[in-house]
Formats: structure tokens, sequence, C-alpha cells
DNA sequence: GCGACTGGTGACATCGATGTCATGACATCG
DNA sequence: CGATGTCATGACATCGATGTCACCAGTCGC
């Protein structure tokens, strides 16, 4: 690999001129910045970030770890793909500010973490952005040491930095939504009732009800999910609050599923009981997982989780504070998703209020 | 930031000592050795990567690109996870040999590309993996300068090292599996057939209908899918094609669907038409896509895209490369997925061969 | 008892880029 | 016209780790 010093023997200047015409830190002739160029492209000489990194003591890398610090171990195989935007969006925001990302993914492993943060420390990275898997509380090791850390997808106990979905306004403009088109019956199905995000969104659930004057009714919401990989549980779990919620003398015209597999799950089983989405009941998810929410049939109405725009934000709370910008105005960023209305949801004409059957509602 | 002289120091020797606790070149003395190692567990000293680099010339970076080459750009919203498992897998394979993964993710747009190039070149990375969203011919912008690259997922022109799915394989051993549970008409519902997995999976598929003595009918073969970012078109296309060949005069009693999306598509289709799975009408799936495969009900039998082993595969191979062990033995190295057996496909009793109702088959 | 090793250690140069300082050639100003 | 400034350039030291060489004790072999 040719170096500076090659370029500098090649256009017959110095080594400290070349440096000016790579930086342009001070005037350079015009016929010695053409010699300059032409010895470089000549060369195809790159500079070395490693030597640049020694002497001016700024590597330029953000450390990224991805994939489970996680208190408790589990969804190991199933998720993991969220991060991937979050990801994507970090990356846009951070190629602006010129800084190169280093990504470590523990693959859950949660023992891996001290090896990932010592390779961190030996590049001396600026900055650290720990992704989580899930709007969750996250315990970091060591926040000691390392100038700057910001968590996406997650917070922890220390008010370190950090990104979150508003997951209390995602549920509430849905449940929202779905009053405006005539449901008043509305059923939640949740996720695992220790989530976060769980508790946000029955409250965003609840204040959506409250504004509109729709009794909150216990009946009507039922935690379906579990908080452990047991698919076989977890799938009966559904089938039994689904079975539950239509018994109701007075059953709802719409669930609200915790997530869209879930949603894609009672695909399946309302199918089997014969009943047709939307015209006999309405399904809304929560995640817009594409794959999913797109490819299903009907195509599912959801709420965007924002994870490119979460992704987006972390980098830039982070750049902000490698620039020494006073620490933001204290805890978390919450980054709102907007509903994506598809067609799993019917519009009731307001004069009834069940067992109707518009079809398919806004394209 | 500590550096070894100032660990030298602390310990009260040479920062060549210092340096050969760290790197055991050389013996030291017992009492040296206790207090050195003090001296850097007191100041926190990690050694910079950047300054071995730079004496060493060997920087211990292994570049990776994911994210579209891709010569026709397409699919840019759905795809991309598959990336996610390969790189998983590089990860735990370069994990053992001690070296840095560096990642970059074009997001699609593979202007990005020479900058990205660039980057690794001022890391001096010794490798590169270019990481193909799913199988197909890339075309890389320059070989050159670079000292080893490998391609998973994809392959070039020019027969750069590469890992590939065995698509003719599993294929095969899908409906080898499906005749040995009594099916015999056995329709395919391809993906676009400009692909490369499409060619190679019907080759597979004719393939096993020829081992078991069963006549190939082009009626069962449809293209059901498209090359193109079309939602709309996509599904038409699979609607017509489910009707095409459930209209035939001896209508298939399994559906293979070219990747586990069109299964879930197909899913709701059939429903729609009253259709039970796998009651009274199998499906098959590829990729086994977990979110989609285990979520769907009843599960859905699949092929396996062995991702990770792909990924580790890649990275074994560039390793390999690295310490110059000869060049491979020409031609892409192929990593072939088991069949995953679930709920979606029934058993048929051998005496009869149509019509036939045995529901689930295999636990 | 003397040369040949081996264990244990340090001085110094080196990797490639860049900050600091010095230098020479002009231009400008009072 | 001399003092001062700006432009354009180079010599040299420096960042942190490590390879090379040199050195001093012992120890071993004959």
């Amino acid at each position: 690999m040719a170096t500076i010093y090659d370029v500098a023997k090649e256009a017959g200047v110095s080594a400290k001129t070349v440096s000016r015409v790579l930086n342009g830190d001070a005037p350079v002739g015009k016929s010695t910045r053409k010699a300059v160029e032409r010895a470089i492209a000549d060369l195809g000489y790159v500079p070395s970030s490693a030597a640049r990194t020694m002497r001016s003591n700024r590597s330029g890398l953000i450390g990224l770890i991805t994939g489970a610090i996680t208190l408790t171990p589990q969804r190991s195989e199933l998720s993991g793909l969220p991060d991937l935007f979050i990801v994507q969006g970090i990356q846009k925001a951070l190629e602006v500010s010129g800084k190169t990302l280093m990504i470590s993914d523990t693959g859950g492993r949660s023992e891996q973490i001290p090896t990932l943060m010592r390779t961190f420390a030996e590049h001396r990275v600026e900055g650290l952005i720990y992704v989580a898997e899930y709007h969750q509380c996250v315990e970091l090791p060591s926040p000691s040491g390392f100038p700057h850390l910001v968590i996406a997808n997650g917070y922890d106990r220390s008010g370190t930095p950090s990104v979150l979905p508003h997951d209390q306004q995602g549920q509430r403009q849905l449940v929202e939504r779905l009053i405006a088109n005539g449901h008043s019956r509305i059923a939640y199905l949740t996720l695992a009732s220790t989530l976060d995000a769980t508790r946000l969104r029955t409250a965003g659930y609840r204040e959506a009800l409250a504004a509109a004057g729709i009794p909150y009714d216990p009946d009507l919401l039922v935690a379906a999910d579990l908080p452990s990989t047991d698919p076989e549980g977890e799938f009966q779990l559904l089938w039994d609050a689904i079975d539950r919620v239509l018994a109701l003398k007075e059953p709802p015209t719409v669930l609200c599923m915790g997530n869209d597999r879930m949603a894609m799950r009672a695909y399946g089983i309302l199918r089997t009981r014969g009943l047709r989405i939307p015209e006999d009941i309405s399904i809304a998810g929560y995640d817009n997982y594409r794959m999913i929410a797109d490819t299903l049939f009907p195509s599912l109405t959801t709420v965007e989780l924002p994870y490119a725009a979460m992704g987006v934000r972390a980098a830039q709370l982070l750049t902000a504070l490698l620039e020494g910008e006073a620490a933001p105005d204290a805890g978390p960023q919450l980054v709102s998703g907007p509903v994506r209305w598809r067609d799993s949801v019917s519009t009731i004409s307001p004069a009834i209020s069940n067992v109707s059957t518009i079809g398919r509602s806004t394209k």
C-alpha cells in the first residue's frame, strides 16, 4: 500500500504538502496541487486511518452493540430483525457526520459483552450505541470509561440518554382511528403484561376510549402472550383469549393484537372458526412488520414501530453529545410512528353498532 | 487513555517489557510480570489497535458489505432480513480467528459502494465479504486492490470465491419427502422465472419426480411471482396461478410455493375459497423464514435456507484465503439446508391418490 | 575455568500522518 | 525603502506499539 511518502516522492514535494492537499488546512500552489493529485491517483493512495487516529487521537468510530443484554433471555430466534432497521437508521444518520460504524452482534450471548467492549476500547471508539431488542430496561456492564453511550429501543436505571418508541401514543391513535370508523367494542389482546410496551399501550388504549366517552370494559383486555419462548403455550394462550372475548355477551367488533405476529396467528384461528376478516371481525396489529402486515390477506392495519427513525434519533443524540452539547433535557426521547391503515378493519356505519359488514374500508 | 509508557512507568519497567507481557513473545520474570499486570489493571490500560496496526501493517479487520449491489434494484423493503443471519454466522466464525468485523449496509443505494470501499481501504481491511440479498449474480465495482473477497449468497462472473445455497438439492429433498408422504400431484408455484433459485429448484423438483417415476406435468409448474416490486401485481399473479392449478382436471394435492411469503399469501387465498389446510390441500414453502413458518396456523412445512451456515462458510473461506491457502477448488461452495417438516402437509395413504384427508402428519 | 547458551531486560528505530516551527519569495503599507 | 504580512513549502518531532539489537547475569559443558 502506498504511503504519503510515496506520493510525496512521486510528486516531487514533501509529505507535509501532500497532507495539506488532502486536508486543505493550508494553501497549496495550483501546479503543486495538480501534481500531488496526479500522484495520488497514479499510486491509488488511500490514507491510513490507523496513522491518522494515532496522531489525532480521534478514531472517528462509533461502536454499536445489538442483540441482547436482555435481563431475561428470550425470543432469541424470532426477533432481532427490528435491530436491522434501527441500524440502518443509525448508519444513514452517521454518514453525514463522517463517522464509521463498528457493529457487534452478541447473538444473544450477553457474556460476550465484555469482549466486545474491549474490542471497542482497543479501537478507541468515540461513542457507543446499544440497540435493545424491544422496548425494555437494560443493564449495561460498565458505563464507566466510555465517553458517550446512547441506548436505542431501551433505557436503563442510571438515566443514560435513550430513544424509545412512543407506545402509548401509538396505541391511542390506533384506537382513536378505530372509534372514528364506528367501532366501540374494541378488544385488546396484549403482549405479556410484564412488558413496558404493554403497560404503555394499555394506557393509550384507555385514553382513547375515555376521550370518546366509551366505558372501559376489563373483559375486553386480555394478556394473550407470554414473556417466555414457548411456541405451544403462546399459541394456546392466544386461542383461549380469542375464545373468551368472542364468547362475551356483547362481543368485540375488532381485535387489537399485541403485535403483527399475534395478529397473523389470529387470522388463522379466526378462519378456523369460519369468521371472515374484516367482514365478520376486524383485526389490528402493532409493529408494521412489513413482511407480515403487507403480505397477510387481507393486509393488516397496524401501527408502525418507527425503527429507522429511532435509529436516526439515537445517532443524532450521540453526535450531539460528542460535540459536547449539553446533556439532553433528561428522560428518554420518544419517537412516534403512524397508524398504517390497511384492509383488516371494517368501517361500521354509526347507526348500527354490531354485526355490520361494510367490507373494505379506506384504500 | 493510558498508554504503554504509562504502564511501564507505573510498573518501573521499560515499555518493551510491558509489550512482552502483553504478547508473550519473550520470557518475562515472574515478579516483573506481576508488577506489569498490576499496573495494567490499575490504569485500565487497553492497547491501541491503531498503533498496533500501524506497526504491524495488519489491521485484523474484515469488511462486510450488505444490502444490494443488485443489478436490478428490487424488493428494497421486504427482504434484507436474511442478511442478518448470514452476518451472525460470519461473526461467530470470525470470532475464533480474532478478526473484527466492520459492517456497512448500502441500504439499497449501490452508488454508496465506492464510498464504503474507500472507508474499508482507509482502515486497511484484510478481506471483504459481500452479502447478496438473495441467490443472484452480482457485479462488484473493483475487485482490484483488495486482497481477498468472498461473496455470500451470490456469485459473479469473474469466479470470485463464493458461497451459495444448494437450491436444487433443497427442493429435491422437499419433493422427495412429499412423495414419500403419498403425494403425486405436486404443483410448484415458483418465484420469478428469471431467478437462479427458480431455475435450480425447478431442476430439483423434476429430479425428485423423475426419481420416483412420476411423470412431469407442465401444467403443475407455474411462475407465480414477479421480479418487480408491485405488491398488487404479485398478489394477482398468485391468485391466478392458484386458480389455474386448482381448475385442472386432476388437481394437485399439494402446492409448493417459491417462498414462505408466497405460502402465507396462499393460506389466505385458499381459505377464501373455503379450503382447509392441510385437510383439503397441503402447502409447502421455502426459506424457513421463522417468523412466518412457525407462526402460521397450521405451521408451515418448508425448506431451510441455511443463512447462518452460509455465513460461517463464507467466513471460513475468507480466513483460509487470508492464510494463503490455495484458492478453493473453483466454483461456488454449496450449502444445503434441511427440510423443516411441520403441519401444513398431509399424509396421503398410498392406496387413494386424491381428495384424501388424513389430517396432521408428523409432529 | 572459559566459551557458549539462555533468561531477562532496556535503548532505539520504525510504521504513516500531521502539528509546529522555520524559511524564502513576494506583495503591501506607511 | 524597510517593516510587516501572506503564500507556499519543507524539516522535524510526535502519536503508541513492537521489531532489532545490545547487554548483563547466571549456567552448562568440556
